[in-house]
DNA sequence: TAGTGGTCTAGACCACAGC
DNA sequence: CTGTGGTCTAGACCACTAG
């Protein structure tokens, strides 16, 4: 099939090193669609690795859905429309193949106190301060989404900065806060005036609506955002792995 | 902690007994959110199990989002919020309370050639035959979705009845049709005229919109699918998991 | 220091698909 | 029949958390 590097000093779980050179191997055509990958045991004498350490690192991408198996036949890549083909819109295209980075304009950055609403998703008290900041996001120039955010007031230090040229989830974990779980609902409803001016869209035009809340390992409230995206030039996209 | 009855004459994986008891003791409450579960070792010795078997029902709960595992620590249900709880419109609620069935209008069923765009969907040639049909979903007595289905002629044969007095989805498993990788996009846009008369909204209302490519194990094409939401009583919930 | 989950080994038997 | 993935065992050592 092709060969793996496994270095068994470092850190990294072999199955990790493993999954990580498939996944590489299956995304750049390395192994081609539909192609069958080698048997569990292949793969576990060739590296001299246990037949479990192997299965770990394909169940991670069958799980991904990346792969398939069958009792009896074996292990395949799945096949190429099954990883991308949801219809695109010219302009979607556009934006995903423009190689430029999406840049961040900060509107606001402040700590307030907790409405009800805040509080009640953060899991404090109403009134409690907590740190706000809202952000709109450009990709290709054009504006794309309207982000507002909320967190406990003593999680982290921002500054309008940071926030423009690192991005929210970065920062997060350069303190070492790892968001675990998220709820996310996706919904539409008519842009705003307000949000129709900053998104450069005529007043009550549909626009997508994202809220998430998300958690750490604790269960503790890290986030909740509070997100409006263009539909003109956004789409949500998604893989379900059914078993 | 709690009981489990496993039994290993059964063809059920004892890992699945195993997750299934879990599962339901963490959703009916028996066991409480935060709570910590007994160990792997505990629980492997107490029922005559091994580890790694233990370990995969419990895995399994993890990727679903219903535990969280911490080294040195434990394994927690997450915490009641973490479960659900974006905020939710009165209307979503009364819908998701309200205990009536939904049901199915079929308002057209018949074989057609297939356009570019939905042979391309489904893998096979402009013009070979294809099954396409259009459901209106109603929820407490209110239209709240647009359905259309397109599938190779060949798969399977559907009446107007049994789709609305079975879905489509218990047909396809009692025809032993699995899908296993489904791609979707949630996007936003307003209804036409058509599909405003049929939902009960104005014209230009926000709609959301979801469109589907299904597969099976073998990568064979099942269903496209392309459907309308009302916005106003509906959205999209997922939960993310890391890791 | 004690206990937890994270990783890994070296086997075993089975169900299922394809020949 | 052979070979595949699906399940399961009985250990082992390690990294991390908490007291």
């Amino acid at each position: 099939m092709l060969e793996f590097t496994l270095d068994r000093r470092s850190p990294v779980p072999l199955y990790y090193q493993l999954s990580q050179q498939l996944e590489d191997a299956i995304r750049t055509g390395a192994i081609k669609a539909g192609e069958r990958i080698d048997t569990e045991v292949d793969i576990s004498e060739r590296y001299g690795l246990s037949r479990p350490t192997v299965r770990q690192a394909i169940q991670d991408l069958v799980n991904k859905g990346l792969l398939v198996r069958r009792r009896g036949v074996g292990t395949q890549v799945v096949h190429n429309q099954t990883r991308r083909q949801v219809e695109l819109t010219s302009l979607y295209d556009d934006l995903a193949a423009s190689d430029q980075q999406p840049t961040t304009h900060v509107m606001q950055l402040r700590t307030e106190p907790a409405t009800a609403e805040v509080a009640a998703g953060l899991n404090i008290t109403e009134g409690e301060p907590v740190l706000h900041f809202e952000r709109v996001r450009f990709v290709a120039g054009e504006p794309l989404a309207i982000i507002r955010n909320w967190l406990p007031a003593d999680l982290i230090n921002l500054t309008v900065e940071s926030l423009e040229n690192t991005g929210f989830y970065e920062l997060l974990r350069r303190e070492s806060i790892q968001i675990r779980i998220a709820n996310q609902r996706i919904g539409a409803r008519a842009a705003t005036p307000s949000e129709s001016k900053l998104l450069g869209i005529r007043s009550g035009a549909p626009v997508l609506t994202m809220d998430r809340q998300s958690f750490d390992d604790t269960g503790r409230a890290i986030e909740l955002a509070n997100s409006v995206y263009r539909s003109d030039i956004y789409a949500f996209e998604t893989t379900l792995v059914e078993r």
